[in-house]
DNA sequence: CGTACGTTTGATCTTTCTCAATAATGGTGG
DNA sequence: CCACCATTATTGAGAAAGATCAAACGTACG
């Protein structure tokens, strides 16, 4: 009996963007890795490396991450399983920034220059990869917006609506509910405020009926007064990006 | 006589990070455009908008911005003459934020699909947007900590810092000074500030001796005191970057 | 030379931070 | 199974950064 492909998870979030056909999906699964397991903390990626590798996160959290020098953490993005946690180096010579997990996982090292070597070969790989690319970027802008325009319950109320359709949208949870894999303080660190503050907005929320938590597990009674809450408008998401640009 | 041909421009912006062919030259320089001059406020797109035009900003300084729900305005990246603006959207259906200008300026509009067609015929000019867009990423990482986790002096020392920098390799400034095209509200938007608070912040660097100004043109008397003072670190532009994953 | 826009300043209010302490919680070894 | 430890969550009180409101001052340009 043979082990399923763990870059099945790839192949299925590149083809949630673009169309790929059966020569370029037989070269993604034939593409060489390893697994690793890798503990809560530990560094998938550190700032001013140059990456030899590219992960694709196959079970777990992890998340983006970049220091001041004053010693604040601001947390840049949160991965769920099946998103590559590379691609953002994948053609830069130096990492501007640290990946690291949130929680243990599972991931498959694919060696970078195995990557490259696909990307240039096979252009609708390459396509598929850029248009990963750009929604992530686009992930980035909205984060700006939320940490630069938005006060502390409508900011908490935003990334906790788009965990939950990012989850919702690969199949990890049901009924906008989840498990929240994260401290208060990483939350924090993830909107720019502090634990405390983080705190009071959590329960602030509660009070308000928009959440429900038991322990880690947070759910949302008003799914619609939760988005009105969060100002929350999922196109950023470009979830239903289909196939720009390959029918020209 | 012939009129110097505009693209030169993104070609040199593209040849900075990404090595081109002679036939990849010829064929970005054969690109299909039309010159338009825009006046300030004006939108080079609108969110929500199928993009189907790439414009290349060939003189003044545009920027990209999204709006929430109470009225208020993020700015999420400044441009200035050379780059493109909407390799954001090449790829992706719907525009997800908005670009305008900020001053008075030329833009050269290239058919959306032509670029498309380029990039797919080119392996080298895909690479080449690809890693300018990858740039683009980098910044809007750095400005999600800038405006998530760094207070109000060093945040605009910072951008203050950046921007002179990305003026400086594009050859368009001596010296570290230069004229800021934007208004104290603008710059506001930009940190996730109020106008108020910025000039306050802006005297406060100048009575420090960080900048100097006269009218909009400002300087850096001491140019080492004022990246320590705005956090600064020039790796996230990646201007060193040269022909990564090209030489597998 | 007046109008519109941008800058500057003062006074006061809010949000968020800081410091500090206390309560839960989960995991561990005995 | 229980006691202990290390995290994490929670709460209170006071301080500070930044926002808001309002007005005055400059400056460029028609």
């Amino acid at each position: 009996m043979t082990v399923p492909n763990p870059l099945h998870l790839l192949l299925r979030k590149l083809e949630t963007h673009s169309e790929l056909d059966e020569e370029d999906r037989r070269l993604i699964l034939a593409l060489p890795y390893t697994l690793r397991t890798l503990e809560p903390h530990a560094y998938v990626l550190r700032e001013g490396e140059t990456p030899d590798s590219c992960s694709i996160l196959l079970s777990g959290f992890a998340y983006r991450q970049k220091l001041t020098s004053t010693g604040g953490r601001q947390i840049l993005s949160l991965h769920i399983p099946g998103e590559p946690l590379d691609f953002q180096n994948l053609f830069l010579d130096e990492a501007d920034h640290n990946v690291q997990m949130l929680t243990r996982g599972e991931v498959a090292v694919v060696p970078r220059s195995e990557l490259q070597k696909l990307a240039r070969s096979r252009a609708a790989v390459s396509h598929a990869i850029l248009v990963t690319i750009l929604v992530e970027a686009s992930i980035f802008r909205e984060w700006v917006v939320n940490v630069g325009r938005r006060v502390s319950r409508t900011r908490l109320a935003h990334v906790l609506c788009e965990f939950a359709v990012r989850l919702e949208a690969q199949g990890l949870t049901d009924d906008y509910g989840y498990n929240l894999p994260m401290t208060q303080e990483q939350l924090a660190d993830v909107l720019g405020l502090t634990p405390v503050h983080i705190n009071r907005t959590v329960k602030l929320l509660e009070a308000e009926g928009l959440i429900s938590r038991k322990g880690r597990s947070i759910s949302f009674p008003d799914w619609q007064k939760m988005r009105e809450a969060g100002d929350f408008n999922q196109r950023y998401l470009h979830l239903t990006q289909q196939v720009a640009g390959r029918d020209v």
